[in-house]
DNA sequence: AGTCCACAGGAAGGGCAGGCGA
DNA sequence: TCGCCTGCCCTTCCTGTGGACT
């Protein structure tokens, strides 16, 4: 009966005396806390670089370096948020205009970020249309428009750089020419520690003036984060002792990457909810690690363009039928068969090759080139699922391509 | 030593949709 | 309405290439 289901689990819920959370949101990617532990160095550091901007000087521009989680975003935040409330006592006005250059449809080209720049000083701007010089000018103009320092930070900077190339930072280099009042400063924030190799030599120099590291942090150090954020966050009592260090641990085995490490507290603590538990234990660790892994792969089929679901599908099914690992030449050849019984128009082995790329950065496959000597060069591509995983991806590309 | 396979992957450009001002 | 601009997806054409085979 799923009436007296749905009564039961809201009744239990009410009577239920566990309670888990105390502020769900102190683990979340968003959350700036007051102090951030182990990076006091780096704080000192880009404040340091920032406090001219306070009597109206341009303070330096700033590279940060770091991979994922490793307090990059966070700091950089909290110190600009600083400056700025700072700031807003002293004669010497600081703007602070952030931006996220990986996110999708808002400043992942030349003139979403110059837009959504805009839409920080507070000019709503069409979301196609203009010409990018046109957008510049109105750009220029909203700067300018009054004597302040404006800080901008771009963040993931390499994911733009890699797409669009840096043909838009040389531009920004030259942004101090053509201001009358306003002074401009970035603060560029990268994964990729290779970024600055790629750079034009002429943005190089004027945009690292000043650079910085964040290295990984160690379990040790995550331990702390994690304290210091479950305190916020869970009510006392409530982790069991090893719950900390071993979400520490599995993160520091993944480069030390913070995120990943609240992640798994977060989720471990709402494994135990539902569940009803009072406490959170390590079995709640181990399976929210598995859940995270999951529905990241998951996620990452069902969004697939068709397109990249067919290819996937493809591969999947030449795998099958080969019992080993297959090359471009085999995937495409049964991808045009998947085409012609869904009524899709295939694309060209080029484009497919593409695809098949993109699958292996989304790591649902491996790919990796090869020479056959004789028999050509080509991507031996295996699959990269764990089996229940597997299980789930099937059915899912099954349904969609085999339909009858 | 030279050939040649089966692609990888770069470059350029076409076509489209969304949006602008005139 | 038109001409123009944009990003995006895709095709066409092309050059490059590691190593088994001759």
């Amino acid at each position: 009966m799923p009436q007296t289901n749905l009564q039961s689990i809201f009744q239990n819920f009410i009577k239920s005396p566990t309670k888990i959370f105390k502020d769900r949101n102190a683990l979340s990617v968003n959350f700036t806390p007051s102090t951030i532990p182990h990076r006091e160095k780096q704080i000192e550091t880009l404040a340091t670089i920032l406090a001219p901007s306070l009597k109206g000087s341009k303070p330096s521009n700033v590279f940060i370096y770091g991979t994922t989680g490793t307090g990059k975003t966070v700091v950089t935040k909290y110190v600009t948020q600083e400056l700025e409330k700072i700031s807003l006592q002293s004669l010497n006005p600081v703007k602070i205009l952030y931006v996220n250059c990986k996110m999708k449809k808002v400043a992942d080209t030349e003139y979403r970020l110059i837009a959504e720049l805009c839409r920080l000083l507070g000019q709503e701007v069409p979301f196609t249309g203009l010409p990018t010089e046109q957008l510049y000018h109105l750009f220029f103009k909203l700067i300018d428009a009054r004597k302040w320092v404006v800080i901008i930070v771009l963040d993931e900077i390499d994911a733009l750089v890699k797409k669009i190339g840096d043909e838009f930072l040389y531009n920004f280099t030259r942004i101090n020419q053509e201001l009358k009042n306003a002074k401009v400063s970035f603060i560029g924030i990268t994964n990729d520690l290779n970024l600055i190799q790629m750079l034009d030599p002429r943005v190089k120099s004027s945009l690292g003036e000043e650079e910085m590291l964040f290295p990984p942090y160690n379990a040790l150090e995550l331990q702390d984060i994690l304290k210091q954020r479950a305190k916020l966050a869970f009510y006392d009592g409530v982790l069991e002792e090893d719950v900390i260090p071993k979400c520490a641990a599995l993160a520091a085995q993944e480069h030390g990457d913070a995120r990943k490490a609240l992640d798994l507290l977060r989720v471990a603590g709402e494994i135990a909810e539902r569940q009803n538990e009072s406490k959170v234990t390590s079995k709640h660790v181990d399976m929210a690690r598995k859940k995270l892994a999951y529905e990241r792969i998951v996620e990452a089929v069902k969004t697939l363009p068709k397109h990249s679901k067919a290819v996937f599908w493809a591969i999947i099914k030449t795998i099958d039928e080969k019992k080993e690992s297959v090359q471009t030449g085999d995937v495409y050849k049964f991808y045009e068969d998947v085409c012609k019984n869904t009524g899709l128009s295939p694309l060209t082995q080029r484009r497919v090759s593409d695809l098949i790329a993109e699958l292996d950065m989304l790591g649902l496959i491996n790919g990796r080139v090869i020479s056959k000597g004789r028999y050509g060069r080509t991507r031996e591509i295996t699959l990269n699922l764990a089996s229940d995983v597997e299980k789930k991806v099937r059915e899912l590309l099954k349904t969609e391509f085999e339909s009858d």
